[in-house]
DNA sequence: GAACAAATGTGGGCTATCGCACATACAGAA
DNA sequence: TTCTGTATGTGCGATAGCCCACATTTGTTC
C-alpha cells in the first residue's frame, strides 16, 4: 500500500527548490489524509488546485520553533512529531501527526506560530498548502472549519495524555503507546526509526529505549533489528501499553468520527 | 483588590440552586476577565445579560471527564486545574485556568466533552454562560471567536509545557513554575492550598512537595504555614523556576496581547 | 573484503523519587 | 481548654532512570 501510493506520486513529480512537487494532485490521493476525505466532494475540489505532494526525508524540519509558517502540511504517508527543545538541549516530544491530521494548526488557531519544532518522524509523503490559501478557506467558516476545530481539540487531548504519560509511567509502557502511535499512522508493520530518535522522542535516554525494545522483544511483542523495529504482535503491543494510548485512540474516534487506528484504516 | 471584588459580588447575590448567583452583573466585573476585558464595548454589553456570577468553595467541580457541559466559565478571582485522573486514581494537572481565560473550550472547539476534571484550586468566583449562548455568540465569528482561537493555542502551548516539564525537571524546579502560575492569577500572595493538593497537581508524593517547600522557604522565597503559602520573594521563585514558566508567560503575552502575570495585572 | 561510522549492547555507580511508616504540630469544634 | 482530625515533618529501604564509559555488532563505502 505504502510502496504502491509512492510509486504514484512519483510518476506526477517535478523538482522545485529541493523538493518534489507534484504537477497535479487527483481527489484519490488527497482522500489518503483523514481529514480532507472528511471533506464534501465541492468543499474539496476547490482545495485541489492548492494542494501540492512535497516528499519528506527522516528528520526534515517543517517549522522551527518560532518560525514563521508559510505552508500548513496535511500528511498522507510522512509521520510528523512536535518536538520540544529545551535550552539544555534535551527534547521531547508532546504530540505526533500523520495521515489523520494537519501540521500548522496555529496558522488557524491565530498564533502564527508554536513554541516546538516539527520534524519528520518517518519518511513519507504529505500536502502542501499555502498559509494564505489555508487561512481564506477556514474563514469561510465551512467544514474544514468545524473539522480543524475538532482535530484542535483531539490534539490537545493527546497532548494532555503525554503530559500525564511522561510523568507516571514506566519508559516501557510508554514505549509501548509511542510505537502504537506510530504503527496506526503507517502502512506497514516495519517501523524505521533507531533507538536514539525515539529515546529524543520520549525525553529518555538512548539506552533505556534499548533496555524496554529488548524487553518487548522477549515477549515476543516486537522484533529488532539494526535501524528497525516491526511489531509482531499488535494486540499484545496494545496491552502492554499503558491506558494512554486506548484514551487517545478512543477520544480521535469520539471527536473525529474515525479512529486513529489501522483497525478502521 | 480580592475582598473588594468579592464585596461587590455578594452584595448583588441571590442563591440558586446552591449556587450564589449574581442578580445583575457589571461591565466592570466582567471586564475582570482578560478575555472578556479584550472584547470590543458593544460585543460584551451583548453577552452581559447571558452572564452571571457564581461562587465556587476549593475543591468544586466544574466539570468530571467525560460530562456534558452544559456551562462554560470565565474565572474572575477563582483559580480552576484541569485535572487528568488515571485509572489508578493517581491524578496530574495538565493546565491552570483563572481570569485570563476561559473554562469548557471543548464547547466552541465542538469536542464537547474532554477527558480532564476541571476542578477549583482557589476559591473565589467566576461568570457562567450557558452552553448553547456561547456557542451563538462564537458562531457570530466575531472578535470572541478569533480570541478564543488565540486562547485556545495559548493554552495548548501551556499544557505542552507541562508535558515536557513533567518529563524533565525536578520537583522542586516545578514546584516554583506551579507557585508562579497561581500567583500570576490571585489578587494576594497568600496561596491557601495545602502540600497535598499540590502534590496532586504535579502528580508526585506530598512529601515531595514538603521537601521542596522546605528548601524554597530555606532559600527565603516562600514562606509555610499550615495550609498556606506565602510568596516572600517573587523575583528570587522566577529565578528558582525552570524555564517552562517564563515561556507560558511569554507565549500568553504575544498571542493574547497581555502578560499572564500580574506584573501587568 | 577492509575500513569506517553508526547503531546497539552492557556494566557500574549515582540520584531523585517512590512507598511506607510513623512522629509531631496546628486549628477548629466541643 | 481539651479533643480530634488534618497537615506537616522525618526516616529508611527500594528502584527506575540517569550519566559515563566502553565493547560489540552491522551496514555502507571504497
Amino acid at each position: 500500500m505504502l510502496e504502491s501510493l509512492r510509486t504514484i506520486f512519483h510518476d506526477l513529480e517535478i523538482e522545485v527548490a529541493g523538493n518534489f512537487v507534484a504537477a497535479k494532485v487527483s481527489q484519490e490521493h488527497v482522500r489518503t489524509n483523514y481529514l480532507l476525505a472528511s471533506l464534501k466532494d465541492d468543499d474539496l475540489e476547490r482545495m485541489i488546485p492548492k494542494l501540492s505532494v512535497v516528499d519528506f526525508e527522516l528528520g526534515a524540519v517543517l517549522y522551527e520553533a518560532g518560525d514563521k509558517m508559510d505552508f500548513a502540511y496535511f500528511p498522507t504517508t510522512a509521520i510528523v512529531s512536535l518536538l520540544y527543545i529545551m535550552e539544555s538541549g534535551s527534547t521531547a516530544e508532546i504530540g505526533v501527526i500523520g495521515n489523520d491530521g494537519i501540521v500548522g494548526l496555529s496558522l488557524v488557531l491565530g498564533g502564527e506560530t508554536t513554541t516546538n519544532r516539527a520534524v519528520v518522524q518517518s519518511a513519507g509523503t504529505a500536502l502542501k498548502i499555502r498559509a494564505a490559501d489555508l487561512k481564506a478557506e477556514f474563514k469561510l467558516g465551512n467544514e474544514l472549519h468545524h473539522l480543524l476545530l475538532r482535530y484542535t481539540q483531539a490534539l490537545m487531548t493527546q497532548i494532555s495524555q503525554t503530559a500525564v504519560c511522561n510523568r507516571l509511567h514506566p519508559i516501557e509502557e510508554q514505549l509501548c503507546r509511542w510505537l502504537l502511535l506510530s504503527h496506526d499512522r503507517l502502512h506497514t508493520d516495519k517501523l524505521v526509526m533507531t533507538h536514539d530518535l525515539i529515546s529524543n522522542m520520549l525525553g529518555v535516554r538512548r539506552e533505556g529505549i534499548t533496555l524496554a525494545a529488548q524487553k518487548l522483544a522477549t515477549r515476543g511483542l516486537i522484533s529488532n533489528s539494526r535501524g528497525t523495529m516491526t511489531v509482531v504482535d499488535r494486540d499484545g503491543l496494545e496491552d502492554a501499553a499503558c491506558e494512554c494510548y486506548g484514551v487517545v485512540k478512543t477520544e480521535y474516534d469520539r471527536i473525529l468520527g474515525w479512529r486513529a487506528s489501522r483497525t478502521t484504516a
